[in-house]
DNA sequence: CTGTTAGCGCATTCAT
DNA sequence: ATGAATGCGCTAACAG
């Protein structure tokens, strides 16, 4: 591999003026400028990132953490960010966290030593004291579907609470007043304020809550099925069931055709996020549209503004949901 | 932050021990070793990766090119591949290709100018003499889904000839005669080889081929539901399609239905690749699993022990799919 | 087993 | 506008 250096031989020019036609940061004559662009058109010249990185403390290199990376979800949130930074010249390092605290932690202090310019986090189980705490060091980070008041200028978030609220509420304009409810673990803050929004739609049709059934689950396929079983048991007489993402309510529809109830004719199922496949269910789910590659852009643009000092357009830290209508809830008897 | 000369000065040792222990290469007393340990910990070191990489030339980074970042394929493989490396302290960086030449060289370019030890290649579009060419270049790098003849033993792939085989193959043995096929775009090889393997089912069972409808798809919905329609109307007789991935199979099922086809009695599918929301389709969808996962983790192996040495197992070039059979696929009448 | 020394390839003052 | 000099933080001979 060619180094800067020779390529400065080949053109008759200093080290460093080829150093600024590479950074184009420094007035050059247009004259020199060529040869040595000439110079390194010749040799074959790319810059070494590595070097580049080490003598201007900089990387461009920025971290990923995601829950999981299979899964639809974060393949949308990394296909949109990629390409953002991708179109700066930045890559994008990832690593998955899985939902667990020590890994999660890992993750980040992986990516730290990885010298990343900034992180970006979608990360659920560690502190906010934690999150807090990392804030104060100097790598700077942006966070996913997480709010942490004292961090409020980088947290990137869904109004979960007004999607639940969507949900339900449509099943409700729908006619339906027995609407039971799989939420995700109790524990993420989504998963709560979802179920949160579920009890306000509830309240504001004067439904009385406790009417409600339901369950926690996980949300994946087997914790769908296990709580449309387990709801179907306690109320037979359920005539809709919000699942708190797509996945489980895959599950829960598989479970409530074993259980022998037609869809959507005897039971309307709503999911929450819109992933890709749910247009593939039968019936088309109609669920809670989640955007977060709009999400992963504006997440890469607080990096490309706050840290390579871009000029771009304002930050959007609150995203709103999206009620999206297919075949999988129809009007009450 | 912390650098090995305030270590080696706390630790009253020189630079060059604080490098061995570090990197745990060379006997190294006790005593001494946990002195520097010591310092390390109270200095909160952490090695700058970025000077490692420029003294060893080495960035223990490998680049991974693949088609697409969201989708379901790929998921599952960079969760597999991320989870090998990171196990053995490297890190990933990511880059799509988009199945287009011009996008999958620039990828590869990027990759290589970020210093990456190793690449894997998922890649489509480039030609195999450019590969060929990359190969004489110092960038060690596997190939997935891809045969090169001269790059042989890089190359880890499946035999899709004898996925497609397996698809047909279930058919006739369920008593179809009239089956109908909607592949993937034909220039790219393992559409043509899954296309290959439909015939060679058909003439064992000795099926004249040209009774057999033919659709070129895109691997997209679109492209299944398009062939669908355009097959049912060539030969309304057709009790079976084999849809060349999963994909066009949901969009195939879709028009099937929409044109008034009962799934599976009056019409039987059989889809490609086995992704993770094949069986939320309805009916679930039969297949041929393709074991990305498993051939991630190969590709990783690969690169551990060709480019950093490890001692591991042998490489297993070719992977064979096999037949998923649920409800998607009935006996002919 | 440990210390000394010399780069790795480049960005960046400070001069000119 | 350009050149010379210095150092980023670390690894890897080479001595001892």
């Amino acid at each position: 591999m060619a180094t800067i250096y020779e390529v400065s031989k080949l053109a008759g020019v200093s080290l460093a003026t080829v150093s600024r036609v590479i950074n184009n940061n420094t007035p050059v004559r247009e004259a020199t400028r060529i040869k040595v662009l000439e110079a390194m058109d010749k040799l074959g010249y790319h810059p070494n990132s590595v070097a580049q990185s080490l003598a201007s403390s900089r990387s461009n290199s920025i971290g990923i953490v995601v829950s999981e990376l299979n899964g639809p979800f974060f393949g949308t949130l990394l296909s949109d960010i990629e390409t953002a930074f991708r179109k700066a010249g930045k890559h994008v390092i990832i690593a998955a966290g899985h939902s667990d605290e020590k890994l999660e932690k890992e993750s980040i202090s992986f990516l730290q030593s990885r010298n990343c310019d900034a992180l970006i986090l979608h990360v659920e189980a560690v502190s906010d004291d934690y999150l807090t705490e990392l804030a104060d060091k100097d790598v700077p980070f942006v966070l996913l579907n997480r709010f942490v008041p004292s961090l409020y200028q980088r947290c990137i978030t869904l109004n979960n609470q007004h999607g639940g609220y969507l949900a339900t509420q449509h099943l409700l304009q729908l006619g339906h007043t027995n609407i039971g409810y799989i939420s995700g673990p109790m524990w993420k803050h989504d998963a709560e304020q979802r179920y949160n929004g579920h009890l306000r739609a509830l309240a504001e049709f004067a439904i009385n809550s406790s009417q409600s059934v339901f369950y926690e689950g996980d949300y994946h396929e087997k914790g769908g099925a296990d709580g449309m079983t387990q709801l179907l048991n306690t109320d037979p007489q359920i005539t809709a069931v919000v699942c708190a993402n797509d996945e489980m309510a895959a599950g829960a529809m598989t479970a409530a055709r074993e259980l022998g109830r037609s869809l959507p004719e005897q039971l309307s199922v709503v999911g929450f996020d819109n992933v890709n496949f749910s247009h593939y269910m039968c019936p088309k789910l109609t669920t809670v549209d989640y955007p977060i590659g709009g999400m992963g852009q504006m997440a890469s643009r607080w990096v490309l503004k706050n840290v390579y000092q871009q000029k771009l357009g304002d930050i959007q830290n609150v995203f709103e949901p999206r009620l999206i209508q297919r075949d999988s809830a129809a009007a009450a008897k």
